[in-house]
DNA sequence: AACCTGTGCAACCGCCGACCA
DNA sequence: ATGGTCGGCGGTTGCACAGGT
């Protein structure tokens, strides 16, 4: 049984003092860290072992870098977790000056949330598929689209509408991908499938760097479109052909958590005739709902041109 | 001015593996 | 081979602070 490090009550715990970092800073460029449970006894100090090692480590060395996280620190950051996942020491060693703990922290309350934002999964690195997340891209678009019809938009917002279209077509692309999969009657509508995917394709290059930049073997020819090979990528993020490009700052910009408005209530769902894509959504996630292709075609459809023509400006 | 809430970050906790006797 | 010790790691907590009401 081993003995616990810090079970002495005696033993000071919480933040440290100017004094007690002073004295351990002398120690240790006295006399060096070769045995950390002998340090304080050694060095003066009411603590344990392990909280010097950790204070010495993440806070007291010379060689830390401290301050903001630069565009680059962020790309390496994202691109090592896609591949090594929460080995926050690993990927700190390719950061010389940033501790385990700080790339922790950075991760938890910066990236994190700016993947989230833009519809990444920060665990998987892959497009996030939760029905909220499409509910909430649903409504910001038509919150961006309809709530002030009379408003102006600036271009930069206008881009970000965009890219939230895009994204909700993604997503929408992958719910319907396993929806075809989970009614293992083969693809529903391929042409419907293609026409989205086809949209997608199109070159977005000089709205936002085209950060979503479709993969080449997603596509193989004009009439087929390879829904697996698309997302595998996921954002390019396990494909070193896109990797860059989806990984330029331009996708990971501050200006992509600023300009998504806060979301607000979702409009009721209103009848088919006049649908938007609100309702498409509540129809489309519905789980009792097997008529989502004929429901989303006939949305896109949009005979009695009554319903809201920007799905198609997309599309088209 | 007081209170509430969200955020960032330092520090702690518990587990695990390496090392050694 | 086994058990004890220690350092390292990742998850979590709690505090300080800023901004909002």
């Amino acid at each position: 049984m081993r003995s616990p490090c810090c079970d002495d009550h005696n033993i000071k715990k919480g933040p440290w003092t100017p004094e007690e970092d002073q004295k351990l800073i002398d120690y240790i460029n006295r006399n060096g860290h070769v045995n950390w449970k002998s340090i304080p006894k050694q060095a003066g100090l009411n603590r344990c072992g392990k909280s010097c090692r950790l204070r010495w480590t993440n806070y007291l060395r010379s060689d830390i870098k401290r301050g903001h996280f630069t565009e680059d620190e962020e790309r390496i950051i994202i691109k090592l977790h896609s591949v090594l996942g929460n080995k926050w020491s690993r990927i700190a060693s390719h950061l010389p000056g940033r501790t385990d703990n700080e790339i922790k922290n950075f991760w938890n309350t910066q990236i994190r949330k700016k993947l989230l934002q833009m519809g990444i999964d920060p665990n998987t690195h892959k497009p996030r598929t939760d029905l909220n997340h499409l509910l909430n891209l649903s409504q910001l678009l038509s919150t961006a689209q309809f709530a002030n019809p009379m408003s102006i938009i600036s271009p930069w917002q206008n881009n970000n509408v965009q890219l939230a279209q895009i994204q909700l077509l993604q997503n929408l692309l992958q719910l319907m991908n396993s929806s075809t999969t989970l009614l293992s009657s083969g693809p529903q509508n391929p042409n419907l499938v293609n026409l989205i995917a086809s949209s997608i394709s199109k070159p977005h290059e000089g709205l936002f760097n085209n950060p979503l930049s479709v993969p080449p073997q997603a596509i193989s020819n004009e009439s087929e479109f390879n829904i697996g090979a698309y997302f595998e990528g996921g954002f390019g993020l396990n494909n070193p052909e896109t990797h860059n490009k989806s990984l330029g700052s331009a996708s990971l910009d501050v200006k992509t958590e600023t300009i998504i408005p806060a979301l607000v209530e979702a409009s009721p769902v209103q009848n088919k005739s006049s649908s938007t894509p609100t309702s498409l959504l509540s129809a489309a996630v519905s789980p009792a709902d097997n008529d989502f292709f004929e429901d989303l075609e006939r949305f896109l459809d949009d005979g009695d041109g009554t319903s809201d023509p920007y799905w198609k400006e997309i599309l088209e």
